[in-house]
RNA sequence: GUCGGAGUGGCGGAAUUGGCAUACGCGCUAGACUAAGGAUCUAGUGCCCGCAAGGGCGUGGGGGUUCAAGUCCCCCCUCCGACACCA
């Protein structure tokens, strides 16, 4: 019988067409492991079982286990295959450990790449996504992993849209979400906004290549920024890569400082009459009295009026300029400062000197950040500084330097001077004086602030879930009532490639009647970004058939955090972020269980998958399918391979992928396990060489149970390895194996490589026993066999290994001093001098330092 | 620029707590089986000197701590990733 393989593969014809040699399994031919047969007849029988189908009042400890929710995007790539096998072999060895798994898969299936191909072929999105959904899906059971496929959940379906924009609402009622005119990327090629991934490095649009400036549009928000303090201070708690959550507090962003107002003067310090201040935020109050010069950002709403008239014309080209500029151009203005900052014509005075200092406009001061505006210290700021050169203006130090300091401006903590009522203070002591000057000047605060900014949600966008608002000319913005819920985007529409979202074109959708005056009103056209629905997914698993809220508190109680997520490290800000906002918020606001803070426990962020150093991916064209191998060295064999090539954190190189190695390994397994290989078991009283076996079989449970909890699979595959040669040269030996102690080993290994191997070990256990190897328990050593009795004695003389000499476990320190120097070669390197000291660290270490 | 991660044989990597560097796999070499081998089995394989016994060197580079450093400390180099004017 011949294995299923795909006739492309083995077909004369596209051999000969090809000149490419086929790829066979390495040795089906001698042995009966045929991966293609065995594994469809498992995932049959997986699906068919539903025994990991779990339910919420399961009586076993409960376990979440959740593998980040892919964008359908056709067949199964390398880094799905990655991902999935490591959630689940989590699945499968928490199961055998006696726990109720819960895990799930779905579907982040809105999104761009569908209505680009609507635009291309005119087929709606939906058609479009419900292929590549079965396509995934169908892809992902072929690597063996299972699912309670029951709780699929897709983010376009008209039930998750429904609750989507009920929580939306819910934001929307607590001021949650809001909205205000931004900024946004506008292509003027295409006609609309784009996202900022949209957008590429060089500030082009990735679509039409035009460059994209910046408008203002009402945009909606979430406002997450409510949230800052808790999201810093929740992470300390989370069992997350480090790395993660320094990216997550970096993104966060807090930063302590002052916030204080100045009075806006003429040059000889007389106050305008209209009292006008502009207010400031800096993290080094301290530095006040160097303040020679103040800066607004020239997107700052008091520019018109502080500017003076003769310096009008000046300061209003330079706006434009700067609010038309593009990010590319900014940057590329780096090095030409002098154009990118100009006078106002007005000053401000210094509160702690009381000197007028002029006060400039220039593009390197944001106004999403702070107040939008900065006292400039150029000698303890090198942008200041930097500035203040191209501007020519006074550089003021404030803090002595160190005497060796040869840099421009000083960052660095030292005594303060030509600072008043701070000199001599150091840092810290100055910062707080001068907060408390401040306070007590009335004019000014110690403050808090955070890069964080809300969030943007609106996309101009059809293949998204549309925000539930109509807005009427008389009542103004107008939730849709939750029973009108959900909002549905049409079917009937044009995809045209003018980018503009087909929504507002579509009378049917887009006319509509106020729900509180019943006057003829429109729907809000913008649908939200995809992150929100990636934001609640996880909660609904819990709960994906309930018809009356979100989900039930209940049920999240039931699975609640999720205890181990994993996912790409390309997530570790945004999503995460996102959905710690949304669990934050949602139990603030009595949606989710009161005491559900964080939603993921555990996160395990896998490496990438490179080729030739290069991400892989479907845009680069550097894919290498999974298909392939899945229909000849079969899918436990690409499983291992994934686990095998390196640590699961690490970014691999699919050439480092040893297809080859793992299959040649489960070949072995195979002819072991059905006694193809060696001389026929005995049935005997154990001998030394048996005994030794049964320890080795201990020590392998004990190992392997260790490397399966710190996610050392690499490792595992390898001891799996170490022990089949172990035992190919067991079984090899003149007086052959005994039967109770191979069947024993045999049946070990086959226990603890069942989650990653599963197919293979469910075929070899039903053949030896007839039994379901999934649904027996993980392994437990036995104690009194994981003793050693002989152990290696390592002798070094200065730190060199001189000898190395077998002695009992048990070996104490006078024993193993006595042994090491009894050692002719030891003898040789004293040079019958004895040592001057013994380091003993037995049984395993003596360590003689010569005289 | 700032922050983070990494650098170990020809290659992927192992060494969990400062204690035998290079487990396991790939590749390569030799042998066995064979009509044949891109199958299978067995053995060898860090570099240098040496017939061998043995010796020397060796974890990006330089210094240090220690009886002992891939592992700890300081400086430097290279690569990768994230954020990029955040006051």
């Amino acid at each position: 019988m011949l294995p299923r393989i795909s006739a492309t593969h083995v077909s004369v014809k596209s051999f000969e067409r090809n000149r490419v040699v086929p790829r066979l399994p390495s040795a089906f031919m001698v042995d009966g492991y045929e991966p293609p047969i065995i594994e469809a007849k498992w995932q049959q029988r997986w699906a068919a079982d539903g025994f990991y189908n779990v339910e919420n009042d399961d009586p076993r400890p409960h376990w979440y286990t959740l593998c980040m929710y892919p964008y359908p995007s056709g067949a199964a790539h390398m880094g799905h295959v990655r991902n999935y096998t490591f959630g689940d072999l989590i699945v499968r060895y928490r199961t055998m450990n006696g726990y109720a798994v819960l895990s799930p898969m779905g579907f982040d299936s809105f999104g761009l790449p569908a209505e680009n191909a609507a635009i291309k072929t005119g087929r709606h999105p939906r058609e479009f996504t419900d292929e590549r959904i079965e396509m995934l899906r169908s892809s992902i059971l072929r690597i063996g992993a299972v699912y309670d496929w029951r709780r699929q959940v897709t983010s376009h379906s008209a039930e998750y849209q429904k609750w989507t924009q009920w929580i939306f609402l819910k934001f929307l009622e607590a001021g949650l979400a809001y909205r205000r005119n931004a900024p946004v990327n506008w292509c003027p090629g295409c006609q609309t906004v784009l996202a900022n991934e949209q957008v590429n490095a060089d500030g082009t649009c990735d679509r039409s290549g035009d460059i994209v400036e910046k408008r203002d549009l009402e945009q909606w928000f979430l406002k997450i920024t409510d949230y800052a303090q808790q999201l810093l201070d929740d992470l300390d708690d989370l069992d997350w890569p480090e790395r993660v959550k320094i990216m997550q507090r970096n993104w966060i962003g807090r930063s302590e400082g002052a916030e204080f107002s100045m009075a806006v003067v003429d040059a000889s310090g007389q106050p305008r009459s209209d009292g006008t201040s502009i207010k400031v935020f800096t993290t080094r109050p301290d530095t006040s009295f160097g303040m020679t010069y103040a800066v607004m950002a020239p997107e700052h709403p008091l520019v018109d009026v502080v500017v003076t008239d003769d310096r009008r014309a000046e300061v209003s080209a330079f706006v434009a300029t700067a609010r038309k500029a593009s990010d590319v151009e900014r940057m590329s203005s780096e090095g030409s400062l002098d154009k990118r900052g100009v006078f106002t014509g007005s000053y401000v005075l210094n509160p702690f000197s009381k000197d007028p200092v002029p006060l400039y406009l220039a593009d390197y001061v944001l106004m999403g950040y702070g107040t939008g505006a900065i006292m400039a210290v150029p000698a303890e700021d090198q942008r200041d500084w930097d500035f203040a050169k191209a501007h020519d203006l006074p550089i003021l130090r404030t803090i002595q330097p160190p005497a060796d300091f040869d840099g421009e401006a000083f960052t660095g903590d030292g005594l303060h001077i030509n600072s008043g009522f701070l000199d001599g203070m150091g840092k810290t002591e100055s910062i707080a004086a001068a907060i408390a000057f401040l306070e007590s000047e009335g004019i000014g605060k110690g403050t808090i602030n955070f890069r964080l900014r809300d969030w943007l949600v609106s996309r101009q966008r059809f293949w998204g879930c549309p925000i539930p608002v109509i807005n009427c000319d008389d009542c103004g913005m107008v939730p849709v009532p939750e029973a009108d819920l959900p909002v549905l985007a049409p079917d009937d529409v044009e995809f045209l490639p003018t980018g503009e979202s087909p929504l507002g074109l579509h009378a049917g959708f887009f006319e509509t009647s106020c729900p509180k005056c019943g006057k003829p009103a429109h729907r809000e056209t913008d649908t939200m970004d995809t992150f929100v629905d990636s934001s609640w997914y996880y909660l609904r698993f819990c709960d994906p058939w309930n018809t009356e809220q979100p989900f039930s508190t209940e049920a999240v109680n039931a699975w609640m955090p999720v205890d181990q997520y994993i996912g790409g490290v390309e997530h570790a800000i945004l999503h995460l972020m996102y959905a710690r906002f949304f669990t934050k918020a949602l139990s603030d606001l009595g949606v989710a269980p009161a005491n559900l803070r964080e939603p993921f426990t555990r996160l395990f962020t896998q490496g990438m998958i490179r080729l030739d150093g290069d991400k892989m991916s479907k845009s680069k064209g550097n894919l290498v399918a999974p298909e392939e191998i899945l229909d000849t060295d079969g899918a436990d064999a690409l499983r291992l391979a994934h686990l095998f090539v390196g640590p699961p954190q690490d970014d691999v190189d699919w050439e480092g992928v040893g297809i080859d190695g793992c299959s040649r390994f489960l070949h072995r397994v195979w002819r072991l396990a059905l006694g193809e290989t060696g001389s026929a078991p005995a049935d005997r009283a154990p001998n030394e060489r048996d005994t030794e076996l049964e320890r080795r079989t201990n020590r392998l449970i004990v190992k392997v149970t260790d490397d399966y909890e710190r996610w050392a699979y690499n490792t595992t595959v390898a001891a799996f390895m170490e022990f089949t040669n172990e035992l190919y040269r067991y079984v090899q030996t003149d007086e052959g194996p005994r039967k109770a102690t191979l069947d024993a080993a045999i049946d070990t290994l086959m226990l603890l490589m069942a989650p990653m191997a599963p197919h293979i070990t469910a075929e070899l256990q039903e053949m030896r026993h007839g039994d379901d190897i999934h649904r027996l328990s993980w392994p437990v050593a036995d104690e009194s066999m994981l003793a050693v009795e002989f152990v290696t004695l390592v002798v070094q003389v200065n730190g060199k290994v001189r000898d190395r000499i077998e002695v009992p476990a048990e070996t104490d320190a006078a024993t193993a001093e006595a042994i090491a120097l009894a050692s002719e070669k030891v003898q040789a390197h004293l040079g019958g001098v004895p040592p001057r000291k013994v380091i003993c660290k037995p049984p395993t270490l003596v360590n003689l330092v010569a005289g």
